[in-house]
DNA sequence: CATCACGCTGTTTTT
DNA sequence: CAGCGTGATG
């Protein structure tokens, strides 16, 4: 039965205005920590309450576990039936309405779900076969090439100017990425196929041509909620137009202050945009802060106070007490690693609890030095963000078995599931491949292609395993067991780390039992992946430390924050211009960072060069940002000189100053055109980049680099 | 055509 | 470290 609220009681009176709102357009303005969930879940109960069946309310979020943790909290604190509520994110909602719709837009409604490694996958063999690479010099490489493509078609504009913005170091390959943009949606078409990108176009596209699905979508959900509305793009918010222009009865929930998903054309400007789509938009703000200590919030006030664009909004707090956050100068990396282990070590000997603290950064690798030293000083730790566990290598192997098994023309997988075979590379699979579709032959039968010679034996285990399988209808466990079974001495030859893998392998089969059919198994993983063994719920979390990338700890807190930062410094020259743009998204998420903190912030960051290549503090200092920050908001340290010690990489291999480039100038040889492929009797081959005057070229070798600096030039021959 | 050993390079963040 | 290209070897 349902219990009775008192809503004035619980929520304060922006709160409870933005819950009692229940018609009409509405915006929410929430600052962080402002309640923003708390008000989601009181205004789905109170919809429920008056009467709304909760079947017609829409509750869009940034990720399904999201989703049902907050209707979850509304089924208990309300009424049960607030778990028949319809949530998740945009794209679980566009995959449901495309598997049922797909064909009004020419596609099979069994189209299969491209990740993101599939899509470099495909993308990379088109680059192979339109032979763009041929004398090309730094063409870009496979996983850039797909941020392009997929970032051109989120933020709907064409890939001359969105290279021309953001991809300026590659632009004169425009052209070619623009016709490889081409093939690869050609690609998809013929082969029944949509990526992340395609489901959300796709949904639009229904929306607005095919008006019999609006009218469905739209009846059927009466009252929409959008959270981290921040984060959607256009073509989401457009998605939000046409399922709520007959009703109106839109509210939108997010803060622009904390917008960290610009790299995949999330747009916070919809934020601002809102009230013009819908002109009669009641705008509420929550102003009101229930994490942080004032001291914390001072700082993120500021910090957005430096914001070009904004909606103006100034968190308080009640909790007028708190540590000043603190600027560390940690001096090295390895230094910083020593002093955050260091820190929280000595604060758990005085009976902090280790779940007490989270240690943020920008991305994965960052926390690599820090691991390190938790793992030496025998600190216990989860890490959220980085790898993800569906796109190890291992995971994405087992599946791809059942990727066939559901969906025979699934080329992409079966290249994969080929190759694993001895004497099996990329040009025998590519000719299965297309063996296969020209005989149609059944997946038990590929045995007895011609050409095998050496590779026999392993088609033919092959064969008898897919045959096994599509024989009976065998339970998703059962099948998952089946193919490990198969896989595990595969596993054994291919990696080295074999037991930590093969532990991975046993939790994909448990997870498989809460299925019943494979196809919706495969379905979920894409949709709703997990980060981590850990995060699927087997594995028992125990006490640990939290590390985490900021984007995956966004609506998460914990009393005592490290952020271990590096300066906002990599910008090649060519994209110096984005620097502005860049700084403006790294205070943002700087902003996301501190507001997780309840009681006490500390800010490291690396002061000293430590000489090291890649991952480490390329650039030293402190950001800009934190600078700019007035007197008596943050108060400076320095942790310098303690516990210094080589890096973990220093002491497994040395590294000195590396040439970076390598071209050569050298004596002409007749005839000789720039694009030429010629061969340097001690570099081995290279291209001809460039005519200098009329005896010199430049030549440039790829993957030659000290011996060419010490060697000298000498005379080249045309290959 | 497959495989191996070697050398060189390096933005990131996620549905 | 991982990914990729290269050139040598089956």
């Amino acid at each position: 039965m349902a219990n009775c609220i008192n809503y004035k009681e619980v929520l304060n009176a922006s709160q409870l205005e933005a819950v009692m709102t229940q018609e009409g357009p509405l915006l929410v303005i929430a600052g962080a920590g402002s309640g923003k969930t708390r008000t989601l879940v009181y205004r789905v109960a109170r919809l429920v309450e008056t009467g709304v069946p909760p079947e017609s309310i829409l509750l869009l979020t940034f990720t399904r576990k999201a989703a049902a943790e907050m209707l979850e909290r509304a089924a208990s604190l309300a009424d049960e039936r607030c778990r028949f509520v319809s949530g998740g994110t945009f794209h679980s909602l566009a995959h449901k309405v495309l598997r049922g719709a797909a064909h009004f837009l020419g596609f099979d409604n069994n189209f299969t779900i491209l990740d993101r490694s599939d899509m470099e996958e495909v993308i990379q063999s088109l680059v192979q076969d339109m032979t763009i690479g041929r004398g090309a010099i730094r063409f870009p490489k496979r996983s850039t090439l797909t941020n392009i493509v997929s970032k051109a078609a989120n933020l709907e504009c064409g890939i001359e100017t969105l290279m021309g913005e953001e991809y300026g170091q590659f632009l004169e390959y425009a052209p070619q990425i623009k016709k490889l943009q081409g093939l690869y949606a050609e690609y998809k078409r013929d082969n029944q196929l949509m990526d992340y990108d395609d489901l959300i176009v796709f949904l639009r596209e229904l929306l607005s041509t095919h008006e019999q699905t609006r009218m469905v979508l739209s009846d059927q959900y009466r009252f929409v909620m959008v959270d981290e509305y921040q984060d959607t793009n256009k073509i989401q918010a457009d998605i939000i137009k046409w399922l709520s222009r007959d009703h109106h009865n839109i509210m939108a929930v997010g803060d622009d202050a904390q917008s960290i998903y610009s790299f995949r054309g999330a747009n916070y400007r919809n934020m601002f945009e809102f009230p013009m789509l819908f002109p009669e938009a009641k705008l509420i703000k929550l102003e009101q802060n229930y994490r942080s200590t004032q001291p914390i919030l001072n700082l993120t006030n500021a910090l957005m106070g430096q914001a070009q664009e904004k909606y103006t909004k100034c968190l308080f707090t009640e909790r007028k007490d708190g540590e000043i956050p603190r600027v560390v100068d940690t001096g090295t990396e390895p230094e910083q690693a020593f002093f955050v282990s260091t820190k929280i070590k000595e604060e758990m000997s005085r009976g902090r609890s280790i779940r007490d603290f989270a240690v943020l950064f920008r991305a994965g690798y960052h926390s690599f030095e820090l691991e390190v030293e938790l793992a030496r000083q025998g600190i216990p730790f989860v890490k959220y963000g980085g790898f993800k566990f569906m796109e190890a290598a291992h995971i994405k192997d087992v599946l791809a078995y059942l990727r066939v098994i559901v969906n025979r023309d699934d080329g992409v997988s079966w290249g994969r599931i080929l190759r694993m075979l001895k004497n099996i590379g990329p040009g025998k699979s590519q000719a299965i491949i297309a063996w296969m579709k020209e005989s149609a032959c059944s997946a038990s039968e590929i045995a007895a292609w011609p050409g095998a010679g050496k590779a026999g034996e392993g088609l033919k285990g092959l064969a008898s395993l897919l045959g096994a399988l599509s024989a009976r209808d065998f339970a998703p466990t059962a099948v998952v067991e089946q193919v490990v079974k198969y896989y595990k001495p595969i596993l054994q030859e291919k990696f080295d780390d074999f037991p930590r893998r093969e532990k991975d392998l046993e939790q994909l089969v448990l997870m498989a039992e809460r299925y019943r059919k494979i196809s919706t198994f495969l379905d979920d993983l894409l949709l709703e992946p997990p980060n981590s063994a850990a995060e699927m719920g087997v594995v028992h979390k125990g006490d640990c430390l939290t590390l985490s990338t900021v984007h995956s700890a966004k609506g998460l807190e914990w009393p005592v924050v490290f952020v271990i930062w590096v300066m906002e410094g990599y910008f090649p020259p060519a994209r110096a211009n984005a620097h502005e743009e860049a700084i403006e998204e790294e205070r943002r998420l700087m902003y996301v960072a501190a507001t997780r903190a309840k009681d006490r912030l500390i800010l490291c960051y690396p002061g000293r060069e430590t000489g090291r290549s890649w991952f480490s503090s390329e650039a030293r200092g402190l950001s800009s940002f934190i600078q700019a920050l007035p007197h008596g908001v943050v108060e400076h340290a320095s942790s310098r000189g303690r516990g210094v010690r080589a890096s973990v990489w220093e002491r497994v291999m040395p590294l000195g100053k590396r040439e970076s480039r390598f071209i050569a100038t050298t004596e002409k040889p007749e005839g000789l055109k720039k694009g030429d492929r010629v061969r340097h009797p001690a570099f081995g081959q290279g291209v001809v980049a460039k005519l200098v005057g009329e005896e010199k070229v430049e030549v440039l070798f790829k993957n030659a680099g000290r011996k060419l600096l010490h060697l000298g030039y000498t005379i080249l021959e045309k290959v």
